[in-house]
DNA sequence: TACATAATTGAAAGCGCTTTGGATGCCACT
DNA sequence: AGTGGCATCCAAAGCGCTTTCAATTATGTA
């Protein structure tokens, strides 16, 4: 079934048929109802590729999946999605996701905005010095990106949480609780909210005259994995800290593990504060010691941008274009007084 | 630039430049070359939407992801997506992903086929007698289904791994390792594999003339916090169960938590086996008691369902229709002989 | 040399939709 | 009666590609 075919049915012409479907004003309104009947009972649908062609809309959002052989899924990205996805759901949209080597992103989004297969494009895992923010900017094509590009400047529109607020106010946090020696388990340095979650803790640090040591940060791919592996190297330091700023609560797991393998109490020996997305998979009340986060809920910031870009496509009102959210801090068990100095 | 253009430029027909541009044997190789080298020269790349139109593929594969406001996102779907996008990043395939809530799913797929927006379609969390099975069949559309759909008739192209075979060897283990009292964690009841696997741990009690009691069975979501819950029921029972049964390293990981918290070890006082879908996130060697697993990788089944699936649309050659994968029986330290009766 | 055959190329007809640029009829108002 | 305005509707021209059918040229055969 097909507009010809049903415009003839009803003894229309497929202008107006079409008008009658898409809402325009100039079709008699007894007309409209008998169109939209006729499409009940045959169930009717248009065919979205000869729309697209004519109309150069997609209604779809296009998204870089990165993938490769033995790169580690994120779940991470499948808890964002979810958030696109149920804000996507509202609207009748789709998304045209395009796996693409974490190495070729630029020329992935570009394929994905020349291909014609959707109306607007959005970018995630930002790095510092994005490369894609120009390839973005150049395309006309609405665009949303989560997160920051440290060291651009802030002319694109975002979607980003207060990364450096975050980790400044939870660094003070355990200043007040009276400890001195500090560790930032962190994400990859190429990323921005790695960037920025690195100054925080080192302004805090800076207003009590304290520094970061070089090595008592470490920058890895948030698993547990790595989580406890970097734990482990900062047990072993000779003056060993006592307060640890972690960048997720994946990482966090593997480093609970590590302290306790050490036989150390964690919310006593030493604290430790992780940065929460919100997993369904890992509440940090749940851990065996519930955990001192700071939260923002990444599924959230999934529903927000898809609202944005939808409601750009949709010319549906004008959207912020810099939104910086802040965090919570959330205070549990893993986080006590210093240890006294014995 | 569009065909039209290209081809005026080099001076040929658009049918020509179409058919050196799609491989087709009628074009002389002087003249293909030169299309080709004035498309590297001019960036020229098809309209999709108009090829689509014309051609009625469109070199995507569409999915169902369930979603809705307050709906857990799964670690498990991001796995699999990633092994599917393993392998369309090969092929220069894409995905068209189609929010849904659970309940709608077979308005969704079906909406996804009608919207021409894909050549194939792929199903997962499959359930008891599923009601889409019926739908993909009269659809005139390749599919291929993750799992399978107990009390069907198995006719339809899958890929499933031996679920029951898995518990059935699992189970058989920790018999000759002396257990008696076993109890399962499972998934969700509806759905499939839970069938199986009961089915599996049944039928192997059943050899030694052992039952499984229903205290002894949980269904549940397979989350860390529901671990912990059923964990800590069983552990309540009078004839406390020594050999549990998990179809989760996720359940695991609460599980494991309630016998930490009961003060009771892993391995000596409690067995337990855990179903491992290889998820990057949660290694069971990397548990504190390094965990014993049936595994088979869900990122290795998204790969070779893809593989599947486009290959089909391509016409590249039969597959198999059916595929029942068997699984890995990995020991760990996480299981022992059954404690002594006091 | 004449004719059948193969190798190349093109013109044009769709694919199913939207949208431009009229038609048409009806009414109110000069 | 003549005019302009309004409400409805339609014919037809694309959107950019593929593919059928036909034309043209080159090649081989008798």
């Amino acid at each position: 079934m097909n507009l010809k075919q049903l415009s003839e049915l009803l003894g229309l012409s497929q202008t107006t048929v079409s008008r009658a479907l898409n809402g325009y004003p100039e079709v008699n309104e007894a007309t409209r109802e008998r169109v939209l009947q006729a499409v009940k009972e045959t169930g009717y649908r248009p065919n979205k590729a000869a729309q697209r062609l004519a109309t150069g809309k997609a209604g779809s959002i296009g998204l870089v999946m990165p993938t490769a052989p033995g790169h580690q899924s994120d779940v991470h990205f499948g808890e964002f999605l979810a958030g696109l996805g149920e804000e996507a759901v509202r609207h009748d949209f789709h998304f045209v996701i395009m796996p693409a080597d974490p190495d070729d992103e630029v020329a992935a989004l570009r394929r994905l905005a020349i291909s014609g297969n959707v109306d607007a494009l959005f970018a995630a895992y930002m790095r510092g010095h994005d490369p894609r923010l120009a390839m973005l900017k150049s395309l006309s094509m609405p665009y949303v990106v989560h997160g920051r590009s440290f060291g651009a400047e802030p002319d694109y529109p975002y979607l980003d949480i207060d990364n450096e607020g975050a980790f400044y106010d939870a660094t003070r946090l355990l200043l007040q609780l009276g400890h001195t020696r500090f560790a930032l388990m962190n994400g990859p340095i190429h990323l921005d909210f790695a960037i920025r979650r690195k100054n925080g803790v080192i302004s805090a640090l800076a207003e009590r005259g304290l520094a970061l040591d070089e090595d008592c940060i470490s920058h890895a791919l948030m698993t547990d994995e790595q989580g406890l592996l970097a734990m482990e190297q900062f047990l072993q330091l000779p003056e060993r800290p006592t307060a640890i700023l972690c960048s997720s609560t994946v990482l966090a797991l593997g480093a609970i593990r590590a302290v306790n393998q050490a036989g150390l109490r964690l919310g006593e020996d030493i604290s430790l504060i992780a940065h929460d997305d919100v997993l369904p998979l890992l509440k940090p009340e749940n851990f065996s010691v519930p955990l001192t986060t700071t939260r923002s809920s990444l599924r959230a910031a999934g529903v927000r941008i898809a609202q944005r870009l939808i409601g750009t496509v949709k010319q549906a009102g004008p959207f912020p274009d810099q939104e910086l959210w802040k965090t919570e801090l959330i205070v549990r068990a893993s986080t006590g007084p210093a240890p006294q100095q014995l």
